[in-house]
DNA sequence: ATTAGCATTCTTAGGTCGAGAGTGCTAAAG
DNA sequence: CTTTAGCACTCTCGACCTAAGAATGCTAAT
């Protein structure tokens, strides 16, 4: 432990300047190359003092002795919250966004393009989430006969996502078409688990009666027509083929190509780490917590929202070396317009 | 090109010998390795005569002078064709696929399924594809009003697929009904490319007449309630992170990554090259014809039939040093699968 | 027709060496 | 008390070299 305080002006000073050219070079940087770049002309000495004390408060790390020093998670963490500037988007950027979002009117290619847009701006992996799990809310139910043995279940969600399963089962269309109406006058808006749990209960109540509607019904729910467990979550990741770049060894590289294969494991990140409520951008570093293969990736994310509704998340995920400015600029931007384009078209 | 037939009963043998052992070991093969596992007690110098021959007739390449022989994209081919065969999957494998594509009602989680699956058991890259572009046979559609200005489309295709689409127009439910009963009645069967083009010219011929379901009709198409483009191609490639264990070098192996992304290349390719006429698995070798980053990688394929349709298809990509007799029969074992259990749920 | 022997070629792993970069400490200077 | 110059020391990295090993092709013998 240090004995002044941590961070005084010119340790802040120093430190950011670590950090930068760490991003902007990726090699552990040195009191020599700092003091050259640094505009008062302080000396490599000076600087080697302030770094031993930077080290010492758990903002370094030397990879070797006689190596330079290398920002630990707490410096990206510090570097990250002192960070001010809302910098505005360049003008390529938008015009590339505008371009792949443009007149996409199907919400589930509006988010498969919107990852991919993220992992071209940020030259790293783009993720965007759809809230598909039981906390959902019903739009509306439709259900078809297709063939003898089948009945097609669509199930459109309030942000827009649209669901379907075969099931199999045999009813005729004036029953499916009874069954779809009462739900959709009774349980327009409720979250899918709720409206699980009240319709359990009142087949349960009105079991004993026969009724052809309770019986369609039942029929249904006992297929799943309604079902929406955690598993169907709608997810985009879009862009590993830029983390092949980074200095990872073939073994991590592989491991991490296989994490952002499980979409489950993804989900759930996003899901812990970014808080519904939240209004603007977060930065997660330290990804390693939750999934170890993730060592030194930082997660840049924000909530989905159209008007008042949260329907997902949209993140990036890269290195922690990554352009954190002009990456929290981006995912802003892009949600902000994620809100605009989704809204208009209701 | 030398003087005697090209491949006699010992050529034939020793080629397969080294195609073999390179599929192993991946290293060159020498002329001491081959003599040490020949059964007839050939020496060294014997199998360096052949091998020189072969190497005349271009089935053979050498890294450089003092290394072993690599079998050339001709060496595959022919090392395939005279692969006879239909070796019988182990009952770990038969676990693994069944396992994972029990009890999935929705065509496009098993396609997802199969990809995963696919990849799990070649230990490379797994890919399915559905008609989804022009081609595709109309089953059922359907619109619904969402909101005010919001109608929801769904298509149902032959093969089970389900696309949506918002479109946004306003037209009292009853319209829409009409409309959707008007195309179920009559198009059924059709497809997409032939259904556009069929009402395109009723449109067109009936334009002067007021007819209320001619003008909904007229709305939906106008809004492309109907499109089918190629571009909606429903594609999953799974199993990526499998290509970090190859030797090739960083360069090549972000090519390969990022070609994977392109679902549309991916999509091109496997309608180049598997027939949808064609019965049986197909091994497409010297894959760079198409796609220049796929140097070195093969492809083993086969369609995806649901009874007398073509549904779409399924591939494994993998290198050239793939398991061919495995992966072959594992596309070809799930491609029969596919069959059986789709066809079941009709 | 096959094979043993041999000189030759080429890659690769290991080892040595020196340059370069960076540190920490001490002592001098402001 | 803070800053800086000087210096010995440490560690990495690339260059260079060498020796071992593997495979070849040719020639001559079986």
């Amino acid at each position: 432990m240090p004995s002044g305080p941590p961070i005084g002006d010119r340790e802040r000073e120093i430190l950011t300047a670590i950090v930068e050219t760490f991003i902007a070079t990726g090699d552990p940087v040195g009191s020599r190359t700092l003091a050259r770049s640094n505009k008062e002309g302080l000396s490599p000495a000076t600087i080697r003092n302030v770094m031993a004390d930077l080290a010492d408060a758990g903002f370094l790390e030397q990879p070797h002795t006689s190596a330079g020093r290398v920002p630990s998670t707490e410096a990206y963490r510090y570097y990250v919250e002192q960070l001010t500037g809302q910098a505005s988007l360049s003008q390529e950027d938008q015009g590339i966004i505008q371009e792949s979002l443009h007149g996409v009117s199907d919400v589930q290619e509006f988010m498969e393009r919107t990852s991919h847009v993220l992992s071209l701006i940020s030259h790293n992996v783009g993720i965007t989430v759809a809230i598909g799990g039981p906390k959902n809310a019903l739009e509306h139910v439709y259900f078809s006969r297709l063939g003898d043995q089948k009945v097609l279940a669509v199930l459109v969600t309030r942000s827009g996502l649209v669901r379907d399963r075969v099931l199999r089962l045999d009813l005729p269309q004036a029953d499916l078409d009874a069954a779809a109406r009462f739900i959709n006058e009774n349980f327009r808006g409720w979250t899918m688990e709720a409206l699980r749990v009240e319709l359990a209960r009142r087949l349960e109540q009105e079991r004993s009666e026969y009724d052809r509607l309770m019986t369609s019904l039942e029929q249904l729910y006992r297929q799943g027509a309604l079902a929406a467990d955690e598993n169907a979550q709608v997810v985009f990741v879009e862009g590993a083929s830029n983390l092949v770049t980074g200095e990872q060894d073939r073994q991590r590289l592989q491991e991490l190509l296989q994490t952002l294969e499980e979409k489950q494991k993804i989900v759930e990140l996003l899901s812990a780490y970014l808080d519904a409520k939240q209004e603007a951008v977060r930065v997660v570093i330290g990804l390693d917590e939750a999934l170890p293969s993730m060592r030194n990736f930082v997660l840049i994310g924000a909530p989905a929202r159209v008007g008042d509704d949260v329907m997902g998340s949209l993140a990036v995920i890269g290195p922690t070396r990554i352009d954190y400015q002009h990456t929290m600029t981006a995912v802003s931007y892009i949600a902000r317009l994620f809100d605009k384009i989704l809204n208009e078209s209701e």
